[in-house]
DNA sequence: CCAGTTATACTCGTTTAGAGCATTATTCCC
DNA sequence: GGGAATAATGCTCTAAACGAGTATAACTGG
């Protein structure tokens, strides 16, 4: 049988478009902050990549440097209409410095811990989550019917928010997402019904927001094996700026003079030789990165030296 | 814009079926090993997973275990003709027992290593690594134009396939298959055009060659950091046989008093309570996969005790 | 009984990772 | 000019993890 024909399915490429300003995580967005930059795959594209290219550049008038496939799906229950139309979407995470120009149309960068608030741990653990979503999803494990499902939804539920003997674990974003999604605890599990969005975080459009929680998730499990930090940081920095930009992804502070350590014994950056005339303290050492590394290592990264407890 | 009237796309499901038997790591494929199972994702699928399903099942009478996402494509190169349908491609990694049940039709396991015969390190390097391949790329290499060139490709080599002072990583699977294909040494690089793809592996159709290496390369990195082996292994094993699964699909060695420990200390089996009336030697107890810890850990796995050098 | 084979227990040295202390070099403020 | 505050940077300590090796136990087949 001859493909497609009988089938009418249409591609939609949609990107996690992050940036690091002032040490606050951004995300690429259009549509006052409700959907990701998205658009259809067509013909004319010569590649899933430079078809999503196109539409991001289009839409933000900002240029997307890095680019990995976050995630391809197609469920029927995403539109919500049970129509003939069937869509296949492919979801990027891109990675980018923050350019100067503005972005077009409604395209503007949001703090992506707006759409996240539980994921900040960097002044401590947010006060969200012990006042406000532990009780509620307690009392949401609670309600089950049976004995097995209660310790069973309260066993994921500590461990995706690090409660009883678990810690907490930065990656495990999507899982906490599809938590608060499956108790009816963020606006996307009930349409149109109203919820109190201010706690649990900004709302998307569609699955957008699930999209975005498996970006931070797959970018923060990456930047403890591979250099992709550098991606998000301007040509020269020092250790200090390169560490904060780190923590803001992670969500969680690092020790730096570990931080250091591992920095600079992995080589991954070289000095330039100049200082800053920086902010209060002593003057601290440019450094570039050292593309080498790149060619040198297909394998290993940057591990972050975070904290046991 | 409604997308998808204007656009003829269709979309092709292709599985990397993978079994390991009597040590030894296999893939399912069919037309006497040339194409891995695959075909169109259609309207009436519920999803993409489940219309791999559908399409595995049907052509080779196996059911599918764990699945999970490879790669998304759509290069317009592909096929070969610029014609008016575009295909994307979705490709997943399947891992599961093999059944006594034949395979239907065509369908039939074949050894992984007879298409990656250099990927097998178990009992030392491959022979037709030094013999062949190294010269070859050697030779390649230096009848580039340039210096620079050629000190760049024969450094993509030396990282690849551990030369110089790089040692042998077995998770460059892809990197070395691309760099066999850049170099024409493998068949599909030059359809038609006859190579001997004696000494550089069995050929296949398409890039389907190139969508099992991206599956083992996958199911090497993700061995050592999640239990994910114990779906290729019987109800119970003793831990040698566990081992012997790692090393088939690592296509390494690994010391086996180390293995031992890693596995008790990380809690991922459990004693049955039976010994085996096993091949020769000092009956070994049987153990099996504490399912537990699937739903414990989130995170972290197993780490594979490999060798230094 | 012996050779061969596998299972299993332990030890040793090196490397890595988390944590903390101490010192140095600036700016800001009084 | 003298702190206080802020950063940068150098170094040590400890525990765990990791690669490697030794030793011993329990079985099979001749």
């Amino acid at each position: 049988m001859k493909a497609g024909q009988r089938n009418s399915i249409a591609a939609e490429l949609i990107a996690v478009l992050v940036a690091v300003t002032a040490g606050q995580p951004r995300v690429m967005t259009i549509r006052q902050g409700k959907a990701l930059p998205s658009g259809p795959f067509e013909l004319g594209h010569r590649s899933l990549q430079s078809g999503l290219r196109d539409w991001v550049e289009q839409q933000t008038r900002h240029p997307l440097g890095y680019i990995e496939q976050l995630y391809t799906f197609a469920d029927r229950d995403r539109a919500g209409d049970a129509s003939e139309q069937r869509v296949i979407s492919i979801s990027y995470l891109a990675l980018t410095r923050e350019e100067q120009a503005e972005p077009a149309d409604k395209a503007a960068w949001r703090y992506w811990y707006d759409y996240f608030p539980w994921e900040d741990h960097r002044t401590g653990v947010p006060s969200v989550l012990p006042d406000t979503i532990v009780p509620r999803l307690k009392a949401w494990a609670d309600a089950a019917d049976s004995r097995a499902l209660r310790h069973h939804l309260w066993q994921r539920a500590a461990i995706a928010f690090g409660l009883e003997d678990y810690a907490w674990n930065e990656d495990l974003v999507l899982q906490r997402y599809e938590l608060l999604y499956e108790a009816s605890f963020v606006e996307e599990a009930h349409r149109g019904r109203g919820a109190d969005n201010a706690v649990f975080g900004r709302a998307m459009q569609a699955d957008h927001r699930r999209i975005l929680a498996t970006g931070i998730a797959r970018l923060r499990a990456k930047i403890k094996y591979r250099p992709v930090v550098f991606e998000l940081m301007p040509p020269t920095f020092t250790l200090l700026q390169l560490q904060r930009t780190v923590e803001a992804l992670a969500g969680r502070l690092v020790h730096k003079q570990n931080f250091r350590r591992l920095v600079e014994q992995q080589e991954l950056v070289e000095e330039t030789g100049a200082l800053t005339a920086d902010t209060g303290g002593r003057p601290a050492k440019l450094f570039r990165f050292r593309h080498g590394v790149l060619a040198e290592r297909a394998t290993s990264g940057t591990k972050l030296p975070l904290s046991r407890a």
